[in-house]
DNA sequence: CCCGCTCCATACGCTGCCGTATGGTGATGA
DNA sequence: TCATCACCATACGGCAGCGTATGGAGCGGG
């Protein structure tokens, strides 16, 4: 790597972000694993806020609005889509080291905002997959929530309590099964 | 404040987690919060990690252990002890502040222990809650997990994107009510 | 009365990071 | 060919926090 570009900075950075948490996006360690010096960096950004920003906007486009798109691509029904989502939770890596570290750092003033988005356009999208599935608007936005924080609190327990969640075999397939028969439970007949 | 003891170190220190994350957790500003400074600090503890150790068990204690007892000791049948929890989880500050900020900072080599066994005992307690609403074993045991990682994601929610849970009102009630119509629903006949 | 012990203040060096200043290099077009 | 410009290295000052060293202040016991 002889040329570094804003972006190889900006990729650099989410990956950090993903390994070490918003501490972790630093300029001189970066740059130190990029195999330059912050001569580079303060070439490419103006501060290190900015890199931050860079990384936010990163991590929303590839984080959130690709993979709905992503799932909106193949024409599945409602409940598979919803099956899907929750493969992925369980599928580990998957990206996630990202969300948990932002949600570790949800104080902080540049995170706060992008966070508060990327959750409320989730929320948005699993509120149309329940309401696809026959529930009446208000609750599916509940179960919307409901199903959200479990989503958060599963990526939680995989970091601080691993082992407690079961990751293959039958005992994997017995806990999401019971998880979607819970959250698809009480399905309204009107709407 | 003349003269200062160990133990006034130790929950000044928490305050701080629960504050500003384990970042916080440093001796010079506790130091001058106190009124006092580092030569105090270091004639009772031999280091940071100490005083951060000493955190994590004042947190666990009360945090856990007390709060288990707290409900044991009312003789409320078992939804309703369930009902409880829930509650407190909408209380708002209910002195989460800490365990968020542990869950932040999970992969912290001090940290992971503690929140590992914290974890696990509210888990057991939680299975145990379900057992005695009718659930087979391992059925209660992954209820327990999908009731407490939407817990953990309901603190993530709370402060990660404020607004999207409703916090009073109709509003609230109807979600806790559907909450834990899905939790308990498929209540096992046999076992 | 002063010795010693507990507890704290002050001053110091060290490290890791931010941001700036300034000089250097390699490609590219006139 | 050489001048210019994009890109980068190096060196510097500054700040915050950790840990240490050392010198008191106050108080009880001999």
């Amino acid at each position: 790597m002889s040329r570094l570009s804003r972006d190889d900075w900006a990729r650099a950075a989410l990956a950090a972000l993903a390994r070490g948490g918003l501490a972790a996006v630093a300029v001189e360690p970066i740059a130190a694993g990029l195999g330059t010096t912050k001569g580079s960096f303060y070439w490419h950004f103006r501060s290190r806020d900015e890199l931050i920003a860079a990384a936010l906007a990163l991590w929303r486009q590839a984080g959130t609005t690709s993979v709905i798109e992503d799932l909106e691509a193949g024409a599945a029904p409602a409940e598979q889509r919803l099956r899907q989502l929750f493969t992925r939770v369980f599928a580990q890596d998957a990206g996630t080291g990202a969300d948990l570290a932002l949600l570790a750092d949800a104080g902080h003033p540049l995170v706060a905002p992008v966070l508060a988005e990327v959750t409320e356009q989730r929320l948005r999208y699993v509120t149309a997959l329940f309401r696809q599935l026959g529930f009446a608007p208000a609750r599916a936005r509940r179960r919307a929530l409901f199903a959200y924080s479990a989503f958060l609190g599963q990526l939680q327990l995989l970091r601080g309590a691993p082992g407690v969640l079961p990751r293959t075999g039958p005992a994997r397939a017995a806990y999401a099964d019971d998880v979607l028969a819970a959250l698809l439970a009480g399905r309204s007949s009107g709407d």
